[in-house]
RNA sequence: GCUCCCUUCGUCUAGAGGCCUAGGACAUGGCCCUCUCAAGGCCAGUACACGGGUUCGAAUCCCGUAGGGAGCGCCA
């Protein structure tokens, strides 16, 4: 049996990383077992579902890598198909129109509430034959009475849930559209889905959606319902905690593979291992080793996750994503050795990609800005008399590399009778501007000898103006 | 209100009756390394929600309590 996966997300807010999540286990379960994922929208709320959203859903989906086999496909154009299952059910008898007024639910609903009953359709219009004049007639799914309804679930193991727990569900509006749930269980089954594994906000469903595929003659689907996650505060995820759109993460200068790694690590694990490829993943990911609570959001973890994938990846293709992470903050270039450098440089030193692009502003233009403190610090006293030692060293040397830059500073402090530090620091000021960079002898070497020489000339220009 | 789900360090987790004086990771603090900052290494503190059982023995099994979440929509 092929294993058919699937993705159903509605385009009515944002895709945020509990969709992801549950997307990754999806797409993870299908390509471990050499199955098939299938995308499809789930746009039946014409009310809510917008275009943008559906576009942020593929733009995510694709930023991420999480690839579909097939669709996408939409609900709103399988009107014909939902149609003909409510015809058929019609004609079955196993579903029939209701004529209640909105207003006579909303009776029936308090008067249950106020018997402390939970809520549901009593069915009074399961036996009526004749239409009610004026009235356009819900569709409802006649839920058998009795019994219970087993749900062997992947992560929670059976749930049971009694019939007569549940009501004759709405499957058709009075304007003839179908609902949610009726949508899912024509989909899943003409899809062919084989393993549904969602939100465990539905697990409540459940057992209608299998009442429903029974009475169509379909054979249920394994089921994985996952927890959800929750933001950083332990309460329910919310803009300040993480619920934005994934894309929002790109933009933050997250790797992809590094979000889907520390998604993955909620809820599930292998052994001691924190960091996997996603060729990993697919190899050793288990739907049923997933845990049942829900848990929280962590950002710090989630940097250091990135910065793990950061130290890992190939310089090539970091240089990329930090090119375009510079264009953001308006510097332009296409100098792929250059990117590569500081990309080699820099990447123990930044969390994330946008990090790195902002504290690589010194390897691209012609001056630098000193820092007030830093200048103070380290181009005053000794430091102002060894920025012209430094002048000429570098001046006279050869060769201009991250080697020959380090013989030369080693010498400079051996002659000085001084630490490295002492040498090393005002040329770091110099150069960057700051107190902070990578080894000072690379950072000199990929900033190139000209600009190195001009800097210096500028830094004790600086020493001498700041009146220090 | 009713039904369903969940509960190990602050957080993510390991743990499927003795291997647990509860392991790893993030974060935090200290030390080492060191041209800065990092990265890395070492060390430290912090957890089985509570109460009953079952058992020679329970984080692990059972029951209850508490807390959290979800569903009960002509939303998905």
């Amino acid at each position: 049996m092929t294993i058919v996966t699937r993705f159903a997300p509605s385009p009515t807010g944002l895709l945020h990383i509990g969709g992801v999540r549950t997307a990754l286990f999806s797409w993870l379960f299908a390509r471990r077992h050499g199955g098939r994922f299938i995308l499809r929208v789930e746009d039946t709320d014409r009310e809510r579902s917008t275009q943008e959203a559906v576009q942020v859903i593929l733009d995510g989906m694709q930023w991420l890598g999480l690839s579909h086999d097939e669709g996408p496909y939409y609900q709103t154009r399988r009107f014909e198909r939902y149609a003909e299952v409510l015809q058929q059910l019609l004609a079955q008898g196993k579903a029939y129109h209701c004529y209640c007024s909105k207003d006579d639910l909303e009776e029936m609903r308090t008067a249950q509430l106020a018997r402390k009953q939970k809520p549901r359709y009593d069915g009074r219009c399961r036996g009526r034959s004749s239409p009610v004049a004026g009235v356009a007639p819900v569709i409802r799914f006649k839920n058998p009475l009795d019994g219970d309804v087993i749900v062997e679930d992947l992560v929670h193991g059976p749930v049971v849930f009694r019939n007569d727990e549940l009501d004759d569900l709405i499957i058709a509006r009075s304007d003839g559209t179908p609902t949610y749930n009726f949508c899912v269980v024509v989909d899943d089954s003409d899809m062919h889905i084989t393993h549904v594994i969602r939100g465990d906000d539905h697990l409540n469903n459940t057992p209608r959606q299998i009442n429903m595929l029974r009475a169509m003659g379909f054979t249920p689907p394994a089921y994985a319902h996952v927890a959800m996650i929750l933001g950083a505060d332990g309460a329910k995820l919310s803009k300040r905690h993480g619920a934005v759109s994934v894309l929002h993460y790109r933009e933050e200068g997250y790797l992809p593979e590094a979000l889907l790694n520390y998604l993955v690590r909620l809820g599930w694990s292998h052994g001691d291992q924190e960091i996997f490829t996603l060729e990993e993943l697919t190899r050793l990911f288990d739907i049923t080793e997933v845990n049942k609570a829900a848990s929280a959001f962590n950002p710090e973890k989630l940097l250091w996750v990135n910065q793990q994938h950061m130290m890992r990846a190939p310089l090539p293709y970091l240089a990329g994503v930090l090119r375009e992470q510079l264009l953001r903050l308006g510097i332009e270039t296409d100098d792929q050795p250059l990117l590569e450098g500081i990309v080699a440089g820099q990447r123990e030193r930044a969390k994330t990609l946008k990090e790195m692009a902002e504290t690589s502003r010194y390897f691209f233009g012609a001056e630098v800005e000193i820092d007030d403190k830093s200048g103070r610090k380290h181009l005053t006293g000794a430091g102002l008399a060894m920025l012209g030692r430094l002048r000429s060293a570098l001046e006279a040397l050869t060769d201009w590399s991250a080697a020959g830059v380090h013989g030369a500073l080693t010498a400079i402090a051996t002659e000085s009778g001084v630490g490295l530090g002492k040498v090393a620091q005002p040329l770091r000021v110099a150069l960057t501007g700051t107190a902070v960079s990578p080894p000072i002898d690379a950072t000199a070497a990929l900033i190139g000898r000209e600009r190195v020489l001009r800097r210096l000339d500028a830094a004790l220009v600086w020493a001498q103006t700041a009146g220090v």
